[in-house]
RNA sequence: GCCUUGGUAGCUCAGAUGGUAGAGCAGUAGACUGAAAAUCUACGUGUCGGUGGUUCGAUUCCGCCCCAAGGCA
Protein backbone atom coordinates (compact mmCIF):
# COMPACT_ATOMS: atom_id res chain seq x y z
CA UNK A 1 0.00 0.00 0.00
CA UNK A 2 2.90 2.31 0.80
CA UNK A 3 4.87 1.55 -2.05
CA UNK A 4 4.01 3.40 -5.76
CA UNK A 5 3.96 -0.10 -7.81
CA UNK A 6 1.55 -1.39 -5.62
CA UNK A 7 -1.03 1.29 -5.22
CA UNK A 8 -4.94 0.46 -6.42
CA UNK A 9 -5.45 2.03 -9.92
CA UNK A 10 -8.63 3.63 -9.42
CA UNK A 11 -11.44 2.44 -11.66
CA UNK A 12 -12.90 4.60 -14.25
CA UNK A 13 -15.73 3.74 -16.29
CA UNK A 14 -16.63 4.83 -19.85
CA UNK A 15 -20.13 3.37 -22.00
CA UNK A 16 -19.43 4.27 -25.33
CA UNK A 17 -21.14 3.30 -28.86
CA UNK A 18 -22.78 4.79 -31.89
CA UNK A 19 -24.78 7.73 -31.81
CA UNK A 20 -29.35 6.78 -30.34
CA UNK A 21 -28.38 3.39 -28.28
CA UNK A 22 -28.93 4.93 -25.21
CA UNK A 23 -25.86 5.58 -23.50
CA UNK A 24 -27.30 8.42 -21.62
CA UNK A 25 -29.87 6.70 -19.32
CA UNK A 26 -27.33 3.52 -19.18
CA UNK A 27 -24.75 5.93 -17.81
CA UNK A 28 -27.45 7.61 -15.40
CA UNK A 29 -28.10 4.11 -14.36
CA UNK A 30 -25.01 3.32 -13.43
CA UNK A 31 -24.06 6.35 -11.40
CA UNK A 32 -27.07 6.38 -9.20
CA UNK A 33 -26.39 2.74 -8.24
CA UNK A 34 -22.63 3.07 -7.60
CA UNK A 35 -22.45 6.99 -6.91
CA UNK A 36 -21.20 7.95 -9.72
CA UNK A 37 -20.82 11.57 -11.67
CA UNK A 38 -20.77 11.58 -15.67
CA UNK A 39 -18.33 13.18 -17.72
CA UNK A 40 -19.64 13.35 -21.27
CA UNK A 41 -17.01 12.39 -24.29
CA UNK A 42 -19.08 14.37 -27.36
CA UNK A 43 -17.69 16.43 -29.25
CA UNK A 44 -20.49 18.90 -30.18
CA UNK A 45 -22.38 18.37 -26.89
CA UNK A 46 -19.32 20.47 -25.47
CA UNK A 47 -20.94 23.45 -26.88
CA UNK A 48 -23.27 25.74 -25.59
CA UNK A 49 -26.59 26.45 -27.42
CA UNK A 50 -26.21 23.09 -29.64
CA UNK A 51 -28.71 21.14 -27.36
CA UNK A 52 -31.45 19.51 -29.63
CA UNK A 53 -28.95 18.50 -32.60
CA UNK A 54 -26.82 16.79 -30.57
CA UNK A 55 -29.45 14.98 -28.12
CA UNK A 56 -27.60 17.01 -25.47
CA UNK A 57 -29.27 15.14 -21.79
CA UNK A 58 -31.87 17.66 -20.18
CA UNK A 59 -32.08 18.32 -16.71
CA UNK A 60 -34.81 15.78 -16.31
CA UNK A 61 -32.41 13.27 -18.32
CA UNK A 62 -29.78 13.36 -16.35
CA UNK A 63 -31.89 12.50 -13.44
CA UNK A 64 -29.82 14.39 -10.41
CA UNK A 65 -26.60 13.17 -11.55
CA UNK A 66 -23.90 15.52 -12.22
CA UNK A 67 -22.31 15.94 -15.84
CA UNK A 68 -19.35 17.21 -16.62
CA UNK A 69 -18.02 18.87 -20.03
CA UNK A 70 -20.96 19.32 -21.33
CA UNK A 71 -21.59 22.91 -22.62
CA UNK A 72 -18.57 24.39 -21.56
CA UNK A 73 -17.44 26.31 -24.53
CA UNK A 74 -19.43 28.62 -26.81
CA UNK A 75 -20.22 28.07 -30.19
CA UNK A 76 -17.86 30.17 -31.99
CA UNK A 77 -14.87 28.94 -30.32
CA UNK A 78 -12.77 25.64 -32.03
CA UNK A 79 -12.29 23.32 -29.21
CA UNK A 80 -10.15 19.90 -29.93
CA UNK A 81 -9.00 16.86 -28.09
CA UNK A 82 -6.24 17.90 -26.33
CA UNK A 83 -8.15 20.32 -24.54
CA UNK A 84 -10.24 18.00 -24.32
CA UNK A 85 -8.20 15.64 -22.61
CA UNK A 86 -6.95 18.12 -20.28
CA UNK A 87 -10.38 19.49 -19.27
CA UNK A 88 -11.49 15.57 -18.92
CA UNK A 89 -9.16 14.23 -17.03
CA UNK A 90 -9.53 17.05 -14.46
CA UNK A 91 -13.01 16.41 -14.06
CA UNK A 92 -12.32 13.04 -13.21
CA UNK A 93 -9.98 13.87 -10.83
CA UNK A 94 -12.35 15.98 -8.98
CA UNK A 95 -14.79 13.37 -9.09
CA UNK A 96 -12.15 10.75 -7.73
CA UNK A 97 -11.50 13.29 -4.82
CA UNK A 98 -15.13 13.06 -4.01
CA UNK A 99 -14.57 9.49 -3.86
CA UNK A 100 -16.75 9.24 -6.75
CA UNK A 101 -16.95 6.73 -9.91
CA UNK A 102 -15.84 8.95 -12.97
CA UNK A 103 -18.51 7.22 -15.81
CA UNK A 104 -17.56 8.65 -19.11
CA UNK A 105 -20.32 8.28 -21.70
CA UNK A 106 -20.33 9.44 -25.26
CA UNK A 107 -19.62 8.55 -28.93
CA UNK A 108 -16.40 10.16 -29.84
CA UNK A 109 -13.72 7.68 -30.81
CA UNK A 110 -10.98 9.96 -30.22
CA UNK A 111 -11.94 11.10 -27.14
CA UNK A 112 -11.87 8.11 -25.00
CA UNK A 113 -8.77 6.92 -26.70
CA UNK A 114 -7.41 10.73 -25.26
CA UNK A 115 -8.47 9.74 -21.52
CA UNK A 116 -8.09 6.35 -21.61
CA UNK A 117 -4.60 5.52 -22.92
CA UNK A 118 -4.19 8.02 -22.56
CA UNK A 119 -2.60 9.90 -25.51
CA UNK A 120 0.63 12.58 -25.99
CA UNK A 121 0.03 15.09 -28.21
CA UNK A 122 2.91 17.04 -30.44
CA UNK A 123 3.92 20.58 -28.68
CA UNK A 124 2.38 22.56 -31.83
CA UNK A 125 -1.19 22.93 -30.90
CA UNK A 126 -4.41 24.32 -32.84
CA UNK A 127 -4.82 26.83 -35.69
CA UNK A 128 -1.92 28.30 -36.74
CA UNK A 129 -0.21 30.88 -39.30
CA UNK A 130 1.76 27.93 -40.49
CA UNK A 131 -1.56 25.76 -41.10
CA UNK A 132 -3.36 28.25 -43.12
CA UNK A 133 -0.06 29.26 -45.20
CA UNK A 134 -0.16 24.93 -45.45
CA UNK A 135 -3.87 25.20 -46.46
CA UNK A 136 -3.31 27.79 -48.96
CA UNK A 137 -0.81 25.61 -50.56
CA UNK A 138 -2.72 22.56 -50.58
CA UNK A 139 -5.50 24.02 -52.75
CA UNK A 140 -2.83 25.17 -55.61
CA UNK A 141 -3.27 22.84 -58.76
CA UNK A 142 -0.93 20.00 -57.13
CA UNK A 143 -0.51 21.22 -53.89
CA UNK A 144 -1.43 18.55 -52.09
CA UNK A 145 0.35 15.88 -53.90
CA UNK A 146 3.84 18.34 -53.49
CA UNK A 147 2.85 18.69 -49.78
CA UNK A 148 2.46 14.69 -49.38
CA UNK A 149 5.83 14.40 -50.94
CA UNK A 150 7.23 17.00 -48.74
CA UNK A 151 6.53 15.12 -45.71
CA UNK A 152 7.75 12.37 -47.19
CA UNK A 153 11.06 14.14 -46.79
CA UNK A 154 10.83 14.86 -43.45
CA UNK A 155 8.66 12.20 -42.07
CA UNK A 156 8.62 9.16 -44.40
CA UNK A 157 6.91 7.55 -41.44
CA UNK A 158 3.97 9.74 -40.81
CA UNK A 159 3.76 9.74 -44.83
CA UNK A 160 3.85 6.32 -45.73
CA UNK A 161 0.64 6.30 -43.27
CA UNK A 162 -1.05 9.11 -44.33
CA UNK A 163 -2.47 9.25 -48.56
CA UNK A 164 -2.36 11.87 -50.38
CA UNK A 165 -5.76 12.71 -50.34
CA UNK A 166 -5.77 13.20 -46.58
CA UNK A 167 -4.81 16.60 -47.10
CA UNK A 168 -5.86 17.79 -43.54
CA UNK A 169 -3.96 15.03 -42.08
CA UNK A 170 -0.78 15.73 -43.88
CA UNK A 171 -0.91 19.65 -43.20
CA UNK A 172 -0.78 18.61 -39.72
CA UNK A 173 1.63 16.39 -40.09
CA UNK A 174 4.06 19.42 -41.66
CA UNK A 175 2.89 21.78 -39.17
CA UNK A 176 4.00 19.90 -36.73
CA UNK A 177 7.51 19.43 -38.44
CA UNK A 178 7.69 23.14 -39.21
CA UNK A 179 6.75 24.27 -35.82
CA UNK A 180 8.78 22.13 -33.56
CA UNK A 181 11.34 20.23 -35.89
CA UNK A 182 10.23 16.84 -34.67
CA UNK A 183 8.13 14.90 -37.10
CA UNK A 184 5.11 14.15 -35.84
CA UNK A 185 5.83 10.05 -35.93
CA UNK A 186 8.04 10.71 -33.42
CA UNK A 187 6.63 13.77 -31.75
CA UNK A 188 3.39 11.92 -30.17
CA UNK A 189 3.03 8.58 -28.55
CA UNK A 190 1.57 4.98 -29.12
CA UNK A 191 -1.59 3.61 -28.96
CA UNK A 192 -1.24 1.26 -26.44
CA UNK A 193 0.14 3.97 -23.83
CA UNK A 194 -0.90 2.31 -20.39
CA UNK A 195 -3.49 4.61 -18.09
CA UNK A 196 -2.89 5.49 -14.60
CA UNK A 197 -6.66 4.24 -13.71
CA UNK A 198 -8.16 0.93 -13.97
CA UNK A 199 -10.53 1.40 -17.05
CA UNK A 200 -13.94 -0.59 -17.84
CA UNK A 201 -15.02 0.29 -21.20
CA UNK A 202 -18.82 -0.78 -22.13
CA UNK A 203 -20.09 -0.36 -25.88
CA UNK A 204 -23.79 -0.19 -26.43
CA UNK A 205 -24.67 -1.65 -29.91
CA UNK A 206 -27.91 -3.44 -31.59
CA UNK A 207 -28.38 -4.66 -34.63
CA UNK A 208 -27.60 -2.36 -37.65
CA UNK A 209 -31.03 -2.66 -39.13
CA UNK A 210 -32.87 -2.01 -35.76
CA UNK A 211 -29.75 1.03 -35.16
CA UNK A 212 -30.77 2.64 -38.41
CA UNK A 213 -34.21 2.78 -37.70
CA UNK A 214 -33.58 4.08 -34.41
CA UNK A 215 -31.52 7.21 -36.05
CA UNK A 216 -33.84 7.79 -38.50
CA UNK A 217 -36.52 8.42 -35.90
CA UNK A 218 -34.40 10.18 -33.44
CA UNK A 219 -33.46 12.73 -36.37
CA UNK A 220 -37.57 13.37 -36.81
CA UNK A 221 -38.25 13.86 -33.19
CA UNK A 222 -35.41 16.61 -33.18
CA UNK A 223 -36.89 18.23 -35.75
CA UNK A 224 -40.24 18.10 -34.15
CA UNK A 225 -38.63 19.17 -31.37
CA UNK A 226 -37.21 22.45 -32.99
CA UNK A 227 -33.87 22.03 -34.41
CA UNK A 228 -34.80 23.98 -37.47
CA UNK A 229 -35.56 27.06 -34.93
CA UNK A 230 -32.26 26.46 -33.06
CA UNK A 231 -29.69 26.63 -36.00
CA UNK A 232 -31.62 29.90 -37.15
CA UNK A 233 -31.30 31.24 -34.16
CA UNK A 234 -27.80 29.79 -33.57
CA UNK A 235 -27.17 31.73 -37.30
CA UNK A 236 -28.89 35.28 -36.49
CA UNK A 237 -26.82 35.77 -33.19
CA UNK A 238 -24.29 36.03 -35.93
CA UNK A 239 -22.53 32.28 -35.23
CA UNK A 240 -20.20 31.94 -38.51
CA UNK A 241 -21.19 29.49 -40.86
CA UNK A 242 -17.22 27.64 -40.94
CA UNK A 243 -17.68 27.49 -37.33
CA UNK A 244 -16.60 23.99 -35.98
CA UNK A 245 -19.88 23.78 -34.24
CA UNK A 246 -21.67 23.94 -37.40
CA UNK A 247 -20.07 21.48 -39.26
CA UNK A 248 -21.93 18.86 -37.20
CA UNK A 249 -24.64 16.81 -38.51
CA UNK A 250 -27.77 18.01 -38.18
CA UNK A 251 -26.71 21.71 -38.05
CA UNK A 252 -24.72 21.67 -41.35
CA UNK A 253 -27.97 20.45 -43.27
CA UNK A 254 -29.93 22.53 -41.96
CA UNK A 255 -27.70 25.82 -42.57
CA UNK A 256 -28.28 24.85 -46.12
CA UNK A 257 -31.89 24.39 -45.75
CA UNK A 258 -32.21 27.91 -44.40
CA UNK A 259 -30.09 29.09 -47.42
CA UNK A 260 -32.06 27.95 -49.82
CA UNK A 261 -30.24 24.98 -51.39
CA UNK A 262 -32.40 22.41 -50.34
CA UNK A 263 -35.76 21.45 -49.28
CA UNK A 264 -36.72 20.74 -45.73
CA UNK A 265 -37.22 17.12 -46.63
CA UNK A 266 -34.03 17.14 -48.53
CA UNK A 267 -32.21 18.04 -45.32
CA UNK A 268 -33.80 15.95 -43.09
CA UNK A 269 -32.96 12.83 -45.34
CA UNK A 270 -29.47 13.58 -45.22
CA UNK A 271 -29.19 14.15 -41.69
CA UNK A 272 -30.76 10.74 -41.25
CA UNK A 273 -28.16 9.48 -43.74
CA UNK A 274 -25.05 11.65 -42.35
CA UNK A 275 -26.16 9.93 -38.75
CA UNK A 276 -25.99 6.82 -40.20
CA UNK A 277 -22.59 6.68 -41.66
CA UNK A 278 -21.62 8.47 -38.58
CA UNK A 279 -23.00 5.79 -36.29
CA UNK A 280 -20.64 3.08 -38.74
CA UNK A 281 -17.86 4.83 -38.67
CA UNK A 282 -18.11 4.98 -34.71
CA UNK A 283 -18.76 1.68 -34.84
CA UNK A 284 -15.52 1.01 -36.73
CA UNK A 285 -13.57 3.03 -34.25
CA UNK A 286 -14.59 0.96 -31.46
CA UNK A 287 -14.25 -2.60 -32.78
CA UNK A 288 -10.18 -2.03 -32.77
CA UNK A 289 -10.40 -1.28 -28.99
CA UNK A 290 -10.10 -4.48 -27.76
CA UNK A 291 -10.68 -3.76 -24.25
CA UNK A 292 -14.13 -3.40 -25.28
CA UNK A 293 -17.14 -5.33 -23.46
CA UNK A 294 -19.52 -5.23 -26.08
CA UNK A 295 -23.41 -5.02 -24.73
CA UNK A 296 -26.19 -5.80 -27.34
CA UNK A 297 -29.47 -4.67 -26.92
CA UNK A 298 -31.09 -7.49 -29.07
CA UNK A 299 -29.82 -9.94 -25.77
CA UNK A 300 -32.22 -7.97 -23.46
CA UNK A 301 -36.05 -7.39 -22.76
CA UNK A 302 -35.54 -3.83 -22.20
CA UNK A 303 -33.04 -0.96 -21.46
CA UNK A 304 -33.04 -2.07 -17.74
CA UNK A 305 -32.55 -5.19 -18.16
CA UNK A 306 -29.00 -4.03 -19.38
CA UNK A 307 -28.73 -1.48 -17.06
CA UNK A 308 -28.74 -3.96 -14.29
CA UNK A 309 -26.51 -5.73 -16.32
CA UNK A 310 -23.81 -3.41 -16.51
CA UNK A 311 -24.44 -2.33 -12.29
CA UNK A 312 -23.42 -5.64 -12.10
CA UNK A 313 -20.91 -5.92 -14.46
CA UNK A 314 -18.61 -2.97 -13.44
CA UNK A 315 -19.49 -4.04 -8.99
CA UNK A 316 -18.54 -7.17 -9.29
CA UNK A 317 -14.90 -6.13 -10.82
CA UNK A 318 -14.37 -3.36 -8.80
CA UNK A 319 -10.88 -3.75 -8.06
CA UNK A 320 -11.15 -1.29 -4.29
CA UNK A 321 -13.94 -3.34 -3.06
CA UNK A 322 -12.85 -6.48 -3.38
CA UNK A 323 -9.44 -5.90 -1.78
CA UNK A 324 -11.59 -3.74 1.31
CA UNK A 325 -13.19 -7.14 1.80
CA UNK A 326 -10.12 -9.33 2.25
C1' G B 1 -61.24 -4.21 -74.78
C1' C B 2 -57.51 -1.86 -78.12
C1' C B 3 -52.92 1.06 -78.83
C1' U B 4 -48.27 3.03 -77.02
C1' U B 5 -44.08 3.07 -73.80
C1' G B 6 -41.65 0.73 -70.03
C1' G B 7 -40.19 -3.73 -66.64
C1' U B 8 -31.88 -4.69 -66.04
C1' A B 9 -28.06 -4.07 -58.72
C1' G B 10 -31.62 -1.71 -52.65
C1' C B 11 -32.98 3.17 -55.87
C1' U B 12 -32.53 6.09 -60.66
C1' C B 13 -31.06 4.50 -65.18
C1' A B 14 -27.33 2.97 -69.31
C1' G B 15 -26.07 -1.10 -72.61
C1' A B 16 -24.97 -5.18 -76.15
C1' U B 17 -25.95 -6.09 -85.34
C1' G B 18 -27.51 -12.50 -80.10
C1' G B 19 -21.57 -14.76 -76.93
C1' U B 20 -24.88 -14.34 -69.36
C1' A B 21 -23.99 -6.64 -68.19
C1' G B 22 -22.17 -1.17 -65.90
C1' A B 23 -22.64 4.00 -64.05
C1' G B 24 -24.38 7.38 -60.21
C1' C B 25 -26.57 7.20 -55.57
C1' A B 26 -27.52 3.93 -51.46
C1' G B 27 -24.86 0.13 -48.83
C1' U B 28 -20.48 -2.55 -46.70
C1' A B 29 -15.45 -2.78 -44.82
C1' G B 30 -11.21 -0.08 -43.17
C1' A B 31 -7.91 4.04 -41.50
C1' C B 32 -7.70 7.67 -37.73
C1' U B 33 -2.78 11.57 -32.20
C1' G B 34 -4.61 19.44 -31.45
C1' A B 35 -11.22 20.23 -37.05
C1' A B 36 -12.83 13.63 -35.13
C1' A B 37 -20.56 14.53 -35.67
C1' A B 38 -14.19 16.04 -39.02
C1' U B 39 -11.04 13.94 -42.82
C1' C B 40 -9.65 9.95 -45.95
C1' U B 41 -9.28 4.82 -48.46
C1' A B 42 -11.23 0.29 -50.68
C1' C B 43 -15.31 -2.77 -52.53
C1' G B 44 -20.18 -3.68 -58.19
C1' U B 45 -23.13 -11.53 -59.89
C1' G B 46 -27.73 -9.21 -60.63
C1' U B 47 -33.19 -15.89 -62.09
C1' C B 48 -31.47 -8.42 -67.24
C1' G B 49 -40.54 -9.44 -65.35
C1' G B 50 -42.47 -14.83 -66.53
C1' U B 51 -42.90 -18.62 -70.05
C1' G B 52 -42.55 -21.03 -74.84
C1' G B 53 -39.94 -20.68 -79.69
C1' U B 54 -35.79 -19.69 -83.26
C1' U B 55 -30.42 -20.53 -82.41
C1' C B 56 -24.42 -24.02 -81.10
C1' G B 57 -25.84 -20.06 -77.66
C1' A B 58 -31.25 -15.43 -75.84
C1' U B 59 -31.24 -10.69 -70.98
C1' U B 60 -30.91 -9.09 -76.44
C1' C B 61 -34.90 -11.65 -81.99
C1' C B 62 -40.24 -13.77 -82.27
C1' G B 63 -45.05 -15.47 -79.75
C1' C B 64 -48.00 -15.56 -75.48
C1' C B 65 -48.73 -14.12 -70.34
C1' C B 66 -48.08 -10.84 -65.94
C1' C B 67 -47.15 -5.88 -63.90
C1' A B 68 -46.77 -0.31 -64.26
C1' A B 69 -47.64 4.44 -66.62
C1' G B 70 -50.04 7.06 -70.49
C1' G B 71 -53.56 7.28 -74.57
C1' C B 72 -58.12 5.61 -77.32
C1' A B 73 -62.78 3.58 -76.76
Amino acid sequence: MSEAGNKQKPRVVAIVGPTATGKTDAAVAVCTALSGEAISMDSMQIYRRLSIGTAKPSAAEMGGIPHHMLSIVEPETAYSVAEYQRDALAAMESVLARGNLPAFVGGTGLYLQAVSHPLRFAEAGGASPVRERLQQEAEQPGGAEALHIRLAKVDPESAERLHVNNTRRVIRALEIFETTGTPMSEAISDWEAEPDQDWRIFALTMPREALYARINARVDIMVARGLIDEVRSLLQSGLPRECQALQAIGYREIVEMLDGRCTQAEAVEAIKMNSRRYAKRQLTWLRRDSRIEWMNLADFDNPSALHAMLVARIWEGRGGDKNAGN
